[in-house]
DNA sequence: GAGGTCATTGTGAGCGCTAACAATTCCTGC
DNA sequence: GCAGGAATTGTTAGCGCTCACAATGACCTC
């Protein structure tokens, strides 16, 4: 055995054990230029033998900094926010940093302040909040914290650095691509009102409506639920005959809720009504009939949030602009076009 | 202003200000008894007025407790390991522990000693790995780690501590559930073989036919994914007319697959084939028809992983077992049965 | 009013590391 | 063969906190 069982080893027994000082260890470890080579790989053995780690608290204290960033989450397994979560742990990961997650049931003031100062105590140097309700951007921007904050999946209504898809693009593709298609008119189911994404969502259909010359409907209200698309399903089906024959859905999980409601009614997609919906989540490629949608780089989010992020913490002028756009692509399926796409995998 | 706004105040400048000694202000804010409620008060004021927070890396140097956990875990947006992975946070946050991610593109033996050391450097006391495949559990086991380690979704291959929904116990309430309907025997289609909790599944159809005194069939296997469901949909549905008029499937994604194929190849689902599914996603209850699937409560093995996960570390003899199991339960809709569960919210 | 007890507060020594500087050793070139 | 500089190594002082113990003072008791 090579050491005390009871406590872990420490830079000055590793130092001991190599005849070396405590300050030579920490100029291996920090692989800093002036250690000759015998000393270092002296050191290297003594670390190797006895399994030594340095202590991430007493280098933090030292250094001030904890390489520890943190991320405030809502806990829905939604496919945008979880993706999103996985896109920022890689990047931050990346980057040698630790991430630490708080995923909140509601995003309110009181629970946003919370976390923020359960992640403060953790000694985060600073966080990503995935925050889609515009209430919980209004929050964040009022609450006082120790350390820069980025804002990511906020859409237009940054008031704090953010990274986000363009929702007002994606929104003209979807819109754009039902016009081009022929539909003289496309109706749209909404996501909730506190989203600015699915604001943003709706702005973009609008503008492409009218830039079309047409007067946009009423648009219907869901809650991303499959459930609220069977039920505005139901509604649409009744103006099938009457001016509807293209929906633009604000999410996938909406969008099958409304094809199963069409289904039921007897109206056939894509022949009757064409649906597009937004995400391009897994399953989208097997609803009956697949699903045209809106497919959104959440990876790209992740890596430029956290860059941005860096930016800040390290008092940097950030690289690029504060409020990041990303692109999102359409992906053309079944249920605008009766020919696209046979189940398989994607080709390319 | 109140200081300098170079660096965040210390427990020195606040006990200066209250006219104290550190020691003082250190005991108002561990809540020990023996102050006078004159000075606690002078010292809370001065700690609101500098806006005073303790720096988490010199408490941790100094108490030797980090309060953080680490979590290893696949990014998979799959619906069990993002749930479990929200339950696990917020278990340990009601215990007032931190958490800290990684999430790993494939689960190795040298992807997760990475990410053990990845988290070790961060100061983790303890860490929870979300491990389905059986390589993981077995890569763990072999690992040397300097802090206590918990398995989840380990199914019954646990050689560490874990807890688990109990799959056997789940495919059982599946297949007894089909063989009870009047279904002469239970085709099934599997999870990948590399899982443990697939295998589980398998075991628990497999012994439930055998009692009934049923040769099992051949199971087919699919990698969780809607497209693999529908490629193992179209090979079933070459068997209909000749024995086959039930399915368990491993999860509900691959089932949306079934589903579809079987509806392509102009089988009816209940009434030509039953099937039923796995994990009860949010979205099951949408599918055409609805799906009768199996709910696993990931709560709970989030809440009894997290409280086993603190008794090894702070060297209780746990409370219950060291391999924990959770009861599963039976969901019954259309696709078993015609008349189950119009769409709208569950009863009750 | 001396001695004892208790509640309250202060003091000093680390926790294990890095940063700054001091000391030493090793080369150069002449 | 020795000054001068560079390369290498050691020494010291914190980082901001908690723990153990010492000191103070208030309040009793006899």
């Amino acid at each position: 055995m090579t050491h005390s069982p009871l406590r872990p080893p420490t830079m000055a027994d590793v130092a001991r054990l190599a005849g070396v000082s405590h300050q030579t260890v920490s100029r291996v470890l920090g692989d800093h230029p002036n250690v000759r080579d015998e000393t270092r790989a002296r050191v290297q053995r003594a670390i190797e033998e006895m399994g030594y780690r340095r202590n991430s608290s007493a280098r933090a204290l030292a250094t001030r900094r904890t390489r520890t960033l943190g991320v405030v989450a809502s806990n829905t397994t939604l496919y945008g926010p979880a993706s999103t979560l996985f896109a920022l742990e890689e990047a931050a990961r990346a980057e040698g940093y630790l991430v630490s997650t708080v995923s909140l049931r509601k995003l309110t003031v009181e629970t946003l302040s919370e976390a923020l100062d359960h992640l403060s105590d953790g000694g985060v140097e600073g966080v990503i909040a995935i925050a889609p309700q515009r209430s919980a951007v209004e929050a964040l921007a009022e609450l006082r914290r120790p350390f820069p904050v980025v804002a990511v999946g906020t859409g237009s209504a940054s008031t704090v650095p953010s990274a986000n898809v363009d929702q007002y693009l994606g929104a003209r593709l979807a819109t754009g691509h039902l016009l081009a298609a022929g539909h003289r008119t496309v109706w749209h189911l909404a996501g909730p009102e506190d989203w600015q994404e699915a604001a943003d969502r709706v702005s973009g259909w609008r503008a492409t409506l009218e830039e079309a010359g047409v007067e946009p409907p009423l648009p219907l209200r869901g809650d991303w639920s499959p459930l609220s698309g069977y039920r505005a399903g139901q509604e649409l089906a009744g103006w099938v005959g009457r001016g509807l024959t293209a929906v633009f859905v604000a999410n996938d999980q909406m969008a099958l809720g409304v094809l199963r409601a069409l289904r039921e009614a007897g109206v056939r997609t894509p022949q009757d009504v064409a649906v597009v919906g937004y995400d391009d989540i897994p399953e989208s490629e097997f609803f009956a009939p697949p699903l045209t949608t809106v497919r959104q780089d959440f990876s790209a989010v992740g890596q430029r949030s956290i860059a941005l992020l860096l930016d800040l913490i390290e008092g940097r002028t950030p690289s690029g602009p504060t409020r990041i756009a990303i692109e999102p692509q359409l992906v053309v399926r079944a249920s605008t076009y009766p020919y696209a796409s046979p189940p398989g995998p994607a080709p390319g």
